[in-house]
DNA sequence: TAGATGCTTCGCCCATGATCGAAGTATGAA
DNA sequence: TTCATACTTCGATCATGGGCGAAGCATCTA
């Protein structure tokens, strides 16, 4: 029998329950310490610290030592793409075990994907300012225009101090749900985060599902109108 | 110890190094039968028999039969996407076992996702194809213009008797090799069939190569031009 | 400083799944 | 019709890797 593909092994990874159990928490874009993601796994310390130690290995997650707790993060957008992509894939074939509930219909709707909006409201604002011209380019080459800049500004978002990263300020990210495009990059990640400093929304602590309040979907929708 | 989500299944499909060797050797576009897809993989029969059931019930292969022969091949475009990312990820994150060698070179430059044409060459062809205004929309919702009728259709592709299939005309593929997009979807599958049928390249019978000659090249080059 | 907490490592257990020999079924060719 | 070939199924083997108890190390708090 023959080795496998250089991928075989990161899909080995992705492939044990505990280990993906992980990596979907990660995905909400929080930084985790190793007992929390023990507990998203629902394994004990110990075997959550060998998995952890072959997701680092295997570089998909990254860790940080703070005292005595350990932070573990995704180690790149990447990472969460390709678990996007494999959501979808599962998504589209038949491999979704329970029922559509409340809780599906509200990761559609919205929800973080790592670190930026997706879900029909994170596709909806990526056409909205392609629509208004504040995004231009192709979508490998994605850029925002001047009255892109200005759009931004007025919502608040200071382009000038975004945090030093090699991250493109605008990328499309592929959205499993709604299997369209919603904005990740730089920009989409600093527009959810205003987005969550205004107040139309919040995080729900135990998932990846951003909650919008009625006032701060009416602000949404007029802001980022088709 | 918690389930897993439900990708964790079919990361867990693709993480043998049998199954992945059999799903790459799918990603050349090409069906292959049952005992092909054994030798591929370095197994024996039976064993390639009990991966393909597997493959097939996870929805990742398709299969026919066609005499005493079972041909199979990727169940989707989806299927491909998906491979494509865990490449992109393994190639961008240090898991390559082996050196850089020709082969690879010769995988960056033109390669076969699937059914169309990845790579450097495909990713110019799409950017071409842009910036001549013969695709407009944003990516996804990527269309043919009317000059971009005209084109396809001066290079000898007849657009009216297309196979009827659901896949979209036009899709935008992300190309892990050179982190942009090529063109997926019906025209790009129509277009590498051109190109193959014009001669301009052959496919490499072991490999998802596609290799231009050097009149091939140049004839790509003058029709796809930036 | 002692005790608590977070995390890691070691050692052992065992469930799982890949593997192949053997045998059977289906199809094709002479 | 017989033999060859393609593929599947069954049964047994065994390597692998996930799991946790126990113990140890690092850090924090009272």
């Amino acid at each position: 029998m023959k080795e496998g593909p250089d991928f075989t092994r990161v899909a080995a990874l992705i492939g044990d329950p505990a280990r993906a159990n992980i990596l979907t928490a990660l995905m909400s874009g929080k930084a985790l310490t190793a007992s929390e993601l023990a507990a998203e796994a629902g394994v004990s310390a110990q075997t959550a610290s060998a998995h952890l130690a072959k997701l680092r290995d295997g570089t998909l997650v990254a860790e940080r030592k703070q005292g005595r707790h350990k932070y573990f993060r995704l180690a790149s957008d990447e990472v969460a793409q390709v678990l996007e992509a494999l959501m979808g894939l599962a998504a589209g074939s038949g491999h979704l075990r329970t029922r559509t509930g409340p809780k599906d219909q509200a990761m559609r709707e919205a929800r973080a994907c790592y670190n930026h909006l997706a879900g029909d409201m994170g596709v909806h604002m990526f056409r909205s300012m392609r629509q208004n011209g504040h995004l231009i380019g192709p979508e490998d080459a994605l850029r925002l225009s001047e009255t892109g800049s200005e759009f931004v500004k007025s919502l608040g978002i200071d382009l000038e101090n975004l945090p030093r990263s090699k991250a493109p300020l605008c990328r499309a990210c592929l959205d499993w749900s709604a299997r369209d495009t919603h904005l990740a990059g730089q920009l989409g990640r600093a527009l959810l985060n205003q987005i969550l400093s205004l107040g139309w929304a919040v995080k729900n602590a135990d998932s990846r599902v951003v909650i919008f309040s009625k006032t701060g979907k009416s602000a949404f929708f007029e802001t980022f109108r088709p």
